[in-house]
DNA sequence: TAAGTTAGTAAGTAAGTACTTACAACATTA
DNA sequence: TAATGTTGTAAGTACTTACTTACTAACTTA
């Protein structure tokens, strides 16, 4: 195999994850598939990465820093929060779409009890994204445009659900689910419990 | 170890799988952590199930019959569709609660795409669940209570978010999550969708 | 260009995986 | 009560896991 920088390899390493996950499953991301998959030995991954564990939370952080970021700047660009709000749910869709693995990974990670820095890091990736639905919803109330008598959190925890299911039933049904179309009908169902 | 019918030891190994994934995680889900949960010998679970695959596969059908299955009784029943609904989410809410393990187990099974009778039981989950619901906002709209504009497919989409987002929360947040208080407050805001 | 650093490999490691075998103790029925 | 079927165990199987070691080849810089 040809060399090639740290950063690079550990971009190739991460994606390999992803990639495993959306079409092999979570159960298939082990070093001797990750290496197979890049062209590596299984040494070389070890080269870039301390541990399996390090590759998993490096993913993490480019989800708090690629989706969670861009959604921050969503949320804190001046504008109505009607067209901030479907521009989020837009790009929160179609980040997962790009991403496929990702939901899952977080999910089974969820589930890993044990390990409290990764927990930690999916309820920081959690929480700060029901923090800008609440942000985004009161705003939108301030403005006069929204039912003042809604509550922010319920509609954040409804949200949620949205980009989640989206990926469940992107994965199932592979190819037929236009991410566009979706979010454009989720939109306006949340603005149906939005609206006055 | 005391003996007992093959029945019995089936239930409590499935169970036992339900309550790993939930305490311990996706990963440790092994014959060995399993048989060490029960206080059995490995060898003894391969007395009661060929693989472990069909360990999973039971609960799968589990799922189908138990929470499927009062699904389908809910709106079946004869009754106004506006408090079948709620009957439905909540029962949905509860279910998930009693059995922490299911959700992440079945969202991890979607991802393992290679075993097609597995990905067909969780697609005959989703879709059946998804019908039910289209069912009965169809039925709302026909009573003449909710908005016939309404599509009630992308209803049953938002709606299927609900009890995954519940699940995931509960399990991050572990005891601070009350489900009656949670599924009234998801109910008000599906009605705000349905109503005219 | 010599020396040091970086990225690669092949072939290991110990521990874990799902599952099997051979056999013992108990329960049911002929 | 003898025969038969059922449920259990301990110790094994072959294979996979994350990770290491010893070494080589290629870039970088003094």
């Amino acid at each position: 195999m040809s060399r090639e920088t740290t950063d690079i390899r550990q971009e190739q390493i991460k994606k390999a994850v992803l990639d495993i996950i959306a079409d092999e499953g979570l159960q298939n991301i082990s070093t001797r598939n990750l290496a197979k998959r890049i062209g590596l030995s299984e040494g070389a991954i070890f080269r870039h990465f301390p541990t399996k564990r390090d590759i998993i939370k490096g993913i993490m952080e480019d989800v708090v820093n690629d989706l969670v970021g861009s959604l921050r700047n969503i949320v804190l660009t001046p504008e109505k929060s009607e067209s901030k709000l479907f521009k989020y749910l837009c790009h929160n869709v179609k980040y997962l779409k790009e991403n496929r693995g990702i939901t899952m990974l977080l999910f089974s990670e969820a589930a890993h009890l044990g390990d409290n820095e990764l927990k930690e890091k999916l309820n920081q990736i959690l929480y700060e994204q029901k923090q800008f639905i609440i942000k985004m919803v009161k705003d939108g109330i301030s403005e006069g445009v929204w039912d003042k008598s809604v509550n922010a959190e319920d509609v954040a925890i409804i949200y949620m659900g949205i980009p989640i299911t989206f990926n469940i039933e992107f994965i199932l049904n592979k190819n037929g689910l236009n991410a566009e179309n979706f979010c454009k009908r989720m939109y306006l169902l949340m603005l149906k419990i939005l609206q006055k």
